[in-house]
RNA sequence: GCGUCGGUGGCAGAGUGGUCAAUUGCAAUUGACUGUAAAUCAAUCGCCCUUCGGGCUACGUAGGUUCGAAUCCUACCCGGCGCA
């Protein structure tokens, strides 16, 4: 990074779960007079508050934050429904002079933003998604192999989300098309981003997501959840969308004991916690902080 | 105390004379990641030797039967259950 590029400059605050990223991101919002776009997978859907760790409105101290409850959780929001929504935030955010601050632990979402992932032009198709995802990986794999030998080459064969996706695409544009390069013309090129990672030693992120769990089990997330399938949200995406949704989900159908609901979180997320620093690590314009 | 069922790798739980270092699930470790990403998927997972492959130690403990035992027999230890 250069002090005299002339690129408008955008922090990125990530890191792994419970580490500390949001209190950091509205620290230095105070700061330099920033605002902060969340980057969060669940976060952005309302009503799921407590079992996200959702930002409170005292906890921002009246800095803006974005990419917040602006989904229902009934239906599926998307990658590349927060890239555009986020980079439309971004461009606001910079319009007013002030300087945005990406903060939050969902990799794929930080990348379609600071690496300008291009997503194939092709949206959803959950009929045809109905029918793949009735076969198996082997003859998913044969099919994409058919139409699109080349993706078929890279691809693992048998992740069947993912072969269904790169199906569906290539079905509708004849390929999967090749991923972009970083090169001029990549939106994300006319910024400069400054990563910042937050990381804790193994043993004391274990220990605090134990603390926090129990912080929201106090604070009510059972009954967040119990109301969300009141409020017509189905058991099956309540677990669907992991982690504390879907064990408390599993519990409140008497499906686990409260006692394993509270390991299974546990654990789960210490799991989901490594995942994220798998993703991370690839990274080499991160700058780290803490941890070892 | 008698009877009975059982004691298997970190846990759960298969296996009941050879093809068993031992099915499977979980956990653990490493890794993948092109519109589900808190999702999804893969590899490894007794110890030693350099992979192929080989060697060693293992299925409560100690003996025994057998060419060969996690698997059969005996004794002992431990746990569940039943009767006292």
């Amino acid at each position: 990074m250069s002090v005299y590029s002339n690129k408008q400059k955008i922090i990125v605050i990530l890191g792994q779960t419970a580490a500390g990223k949001s209190a950091l991101a509205v620290k230095m919002a105070r700061k330099i007079g920033g605002e902060v776009v969340s980057a969060d997978s669940r976060q952005v859907y309302k009503g799921l508050d407590i079992g996200s760790g959702k930002i409170t409105k005292k906890e921002m101290r009246g800095v803006p934050h974005h990419l917040l409850d602006v989904a229902s959780p009934k239906r599926r929001f998307t990658a590349a429904q927060y890239q555009k929504l986020a980079m439309a935030a971004i461009k606001k955010i910079l319009a007013r002079g002030k300087t945005p601050i990406i903060c939050g632990g969902t990799g794929l979402y930080i990348d379609s933003i600071t690496k300008g992932i291009v997503f194939p032009e092709v949206p959803p198709n959950q009929a045809m998604r109905n029918l793949l995802e009735k076969k198996g990986a082997d003859e998913l794999f044969k099919l994409l192999r058919k139409i699109d030998p080349k993706r078929a080459k890279n691809i693992d064969a048998k992740n069947k989300v993912r072969l269904v996706r790169a199906i569906e695409i290539a079905k509708k544009l004849g390929r999967v098309p090749p991923l972009p390069s970083r090169a001029e013309g990549n939106p994300a090129s006319k910024y400069e981003f400054m990563k910042i990672g937050l990381k804790l030693p193994e043993n004391e992120l274990k220990r605090k997501i134990k603390k926090r769990l129990l912080a929201r089990m106090k604070e009510g997330m059972v009954s967040e959840v119990r109301k969300l399938h009141e409020d017509s949200l189905s058991w099956r995406r309540l677990e669907e969308l992991g982690l504390e949704y879907r064990y408390v989900a599993q519990y409140l159908q008497k499906k686990i004991s409260r006692e394993e609901m509270l390991s299974k979180i546990k654990t789960e997320s210490w799991r989901y916690a490594k995942r994220q620093m798998q993703w991370f690590k690839r990274d080499k314009e991160i700058k780290w902080k803490g941890g070892r």
